[in-house]
DNA sequence: GCTGGAAATCGACAGCCATCGATATACATA
DNA sequence: TATGTATATCGATGGCTGTCGATTTCCAGC
């Protein structure tokens, strides 16, 4: 995650002038940008994103087994994909037996979603 | 950008055997996920998220040097950020003398928005 | 036990990213 | 022309990312 921003003081300008109307601070708060960005992160390669929208697109869970044929990247490169959501909280999986099956967790991209809207 | 993807036969064939048409991802859909996977990606640093939101909600257009005091970067790197953003195709910005001012390219953010609803 | 398959992890590598200070560019004004 | 100011670009740096092949872990079935 990069270095997160702080406010820092307003710089001081000549008197009278103005380049236009003065900015308030963004109304998201810190913490609410950082995990927005987190999962706009997560969200920020083809890749990932399509495996977003093949989960979301099946209600149920997802076999690995299934999703990785559907990629043109090893094995292990989708399982590094399939970390990078988890670790954003925007999926999560369970094992079964040998095979691992992923869903979307349920309202993991409202935040981003009611925001972007 | 990241590696395109490619979509491969759904299930693996056996040497030489033949069940079907392999199963392809319409190229609207890659192009759709390269798209909005490159705004998620602009959108995936806290600081690039919390100018978006502060453009947004100044309906008109926010000069630059209102922003570079909001954050606790130095102003090359806001430069910098203003860039990604400009790349992305998230905001634009226009010069007047020596100011310049940055604003959200109406429904840039459309797609993705739509997609996460 | 042993064998085989599914998924995660490891180790390495090239490329990209966020950040800074220094500098360049463009414009305004004296 | 000379000076100052706003913004962009440059160059360097440390850290992160996407990718792979190889390996490991875990489980099922023999």
């Amino acid at each position: 995650m990069a270095v997160d921003f702080q406010l820092a003081p307003k710089r001081k300008r000549a008197a009278g002038e103005r380049c236009c109307e003065p900015v308030v601070y963004p109304d998201v708060q810190r913490d609410e940008a950082a995990r927005m960005a987190e999962v706009a992160k997560a969200l920020g390669d083809p890749i990932r994103l399509a495996l977003v929208d093949v989960l979301r697109k099946h209600a149920g869970k997802v076999c690995v087994c299934e999703l990785v044929p559907l990629f043109d990247v090893s094995q292990p490169t989708l399982s590094h994909h399939l970390k990078k959501l988890r670790d954003a909280g925007v999926v999560d999986s369970e094992r079964r037996g040998l095979w691992a099956y992923y869903y979307v967790i349920p309202h993991a991209l409202q935040e981003l979603s009611a925001w972007l809207t």
